[in-house]
DNA sequence: TCGCATGATGTAAGCTATTACATAGATGCA
DNA sequence: TGCATCTATGTAATAGCTTACATCATGCGA
């Protein structure tokens, strides 16, 4: 491993140009405020004269501040994360900070890792996805004093910072609105739900939803699958085997529900006069399919916005844990009918 | 802005720990072979004791060397980004190095900025998208000595490193499938083509294999859009009001092929008697819809892959330039046929 | 046994910024 | 005018690591 050399000016090739001190520069960088205006000019004239620009590691050290913020998603090929993501960023980087990111590619020991790395890395603060993960985690990101915001999830724990919603309450009112419409036998199509609590909730919710209608939850028949359109395939031909066979499948995001409503019209089936299904996430893809599915909105930008601007403050020291709860929407498409009679 | 305390074990501590100097401990850390075993072991044992972890900064000011690469990106929100862009992060963390990423909207001036930021906050390499920038950021990149990867094209430079395909040949090699089948009346929806040189040169691909077939390329009607749906379908409306009416839509990516086939089925055409439309890119959008689209297939993953170890080797010294241009292959699903005659 | 090459380890300089503290000059008020 | 206060700037300590060079012990060949 070669090493390149980098002859960049430093800040004491500044103050010479300048005339001024290390000191004077610095403040002109950091505190302007604190410099008169005419030796700020000067100052200012020489940075740009010599192309200056602070070299990073030596500022985080003396500092003791690295500017840094990590972000860990299960997945970026996924529009929702993406979104979130970006918004994220965008707001990060506003603010002059700088983030670091990775997938984990939905695996808990990935996602230590590269939590780890990020702290090696000098992150000052991680926003997570989900609850689901190792205590381990928690305890030694707080032990480094390091804020964590948990996003496209609630906690009920009160000490933990979150920017999400609730991802059984959606489901339920989902459910509940198919129960209105008659359906009484439920199938349900959901990634896997083990290591996944947003998953996991969605079950729950369309659950409940059975529960206080007086129904049989654990009648409902539930297929785990992967992240995918031929997997969504799969799981549906297996689910419309069972018995009774459901006159509703919900799916836990848009492209189960896809990938369910591509294999209904590989039977033969209609779609939702013969079945209905639904869907949860609102992307793109999901009005591009005919019939467009019936599913619920997220507000994913907003999310990672304001994701970013409660890691920031938790980073520049709020104390007190920050619980933002977004709001969620029914989005009601044609995948969603009445059950056949 | 609070400065949070984090008093976090330093290399001294392990040394004291482990009753061997600091040097040894670096050594241990960076270069194991030229510790002895006995050492060593005890060292780590300390490492681990003491939950030590290097700080970033101070080794990045002690050896010259950040280990930080950067990418910017048109945006995050495109599975195809996405994809190349997950596979360059994983290679790039494989080699124990940091990925700073940023999208810049598909904005020269936003690109500009980020590469800035990025090169001062110690980035040791640069993976662009495309070609297209103003030459002073190769000017302010090189003078840095800061080796810069083109991905998703190519280029005729033989100064320049990529990772990447001709934009144009598949889309003249589809163009003249399409001849073949009997079109002549050729309409383009794209992207905008000013700053995008991905998109123009798909453009140039079209118009080649007319020019070869001896039809006039300045009669293929030409609309440039936004990267959406809605956009897309706004084009197609549109380009159907042209005299004569093209037998024929090719779109620079496959939303827009999508977005141009539910427009056509909007107007009661029928896709691809009434009128043919191909993509570009092969993302899973392209098979939801109904006809599937005909379209382009690139190889994002390897690509991503192969532009994080190319820009790897450049950082590590490599001095010359790696040119790396990979195969595109269309896929001729169902949007495609013969012209009405 | 001596001299020397080799390998393991230690010493200490150096990297570049920030910032507490010191200093000097200017201002205001009695 | 004299003293306290304030503002602008400088001095120098400091942060945590890497690495060139120095030192020391060991083993080997002559």
């Amino acid at each position: 491993m070669e090493t390149r050399k980098r002859n960049l000016p430093t800040l004491e090739d500044v103050a010479n140009a300048a005339g001024v001190s290390t000191a004077t520069v610095s403040r002109c960088l950091n505190e302007p405020d604190k410099v008169s205006g005419g030796t700020r000019e000067r100052v200012m004239e020489a940075v740009d004269k010599l192309h200056y620009s602070p070299n990073f590691g030596a500022r985080a050290i003396a500092a003791n501040r690295t500017g840094i913020v990590g972000a860990v998603i299960p997945t970026m090929v996924n529009a929702i994360f993406a979104r979130g993501v970006e918004a994220f960023q965008k707001t990060i980087v506003a603010n002059k900070k700088t983030m670091l990111v990775a997938s984990s590619s939905y695996d808990r020991t990935q996602e230590i890792d590269q939590i780890r790395t990020m702290v090696a890395r000098g992150a000052e603060g991680m926003l997570l996805i989900g609850t689901d993960r190792d205590p381990e985690v928690y305890a030694f990101l707080s032990q480094r004093n390091i804020p964590v915001v948990i996003a496209w999830a609630r906690t009920s724990d009160p000490n933990q910072s979150f920017v999400g919603f609730s991802n059984k309450d959606a489901s339920r009112l989902l459910a509940e609105r198919a129960i209105a419409l008659g359906h009484r036998s439920f199938g349900y199509i959901s990634a896997y739900t083990a290591m996944n609590d947003r998953a996991r909730y969605r079950v729950i919710g369309a659950r409940e939803a059975l529960t206080n209608a007086g129904l049989d939850p654990d009648a409902m028949h539930l297929i785990e699958t992967k992240y995918s359109l031929k997997c969504a395939r799969a799981a549906f031909h297996q689910m419309l085997k069972a018995n009774p066979r459901p006159s509703i499948i919900m799916c836990g995001n848009d492209v189960l529900a896809v990938g369910a409503i591509q294999a209904a019209q590989e039977e033969g089936l209609h779609v939702p006069d013969d079945i209905s299904i639904t869907g949860y996430d609102d992307i793109e893809l999901s009005t591009v399919i005919e019939p467009a599915v019936t599913t619920v909105h997220v507000p994913h930008r907003k999310m990672g916005r304001l994701a970013a601007e409660t890691l920031l403050s938790l980073v520049d020291g709020a104390s007190n844990p920050i619980q933002i709860e977004l709001e969620t929407q029914i989005i009601e498409r044609d995948s969603l009918g009445k059950p056949k009679t």
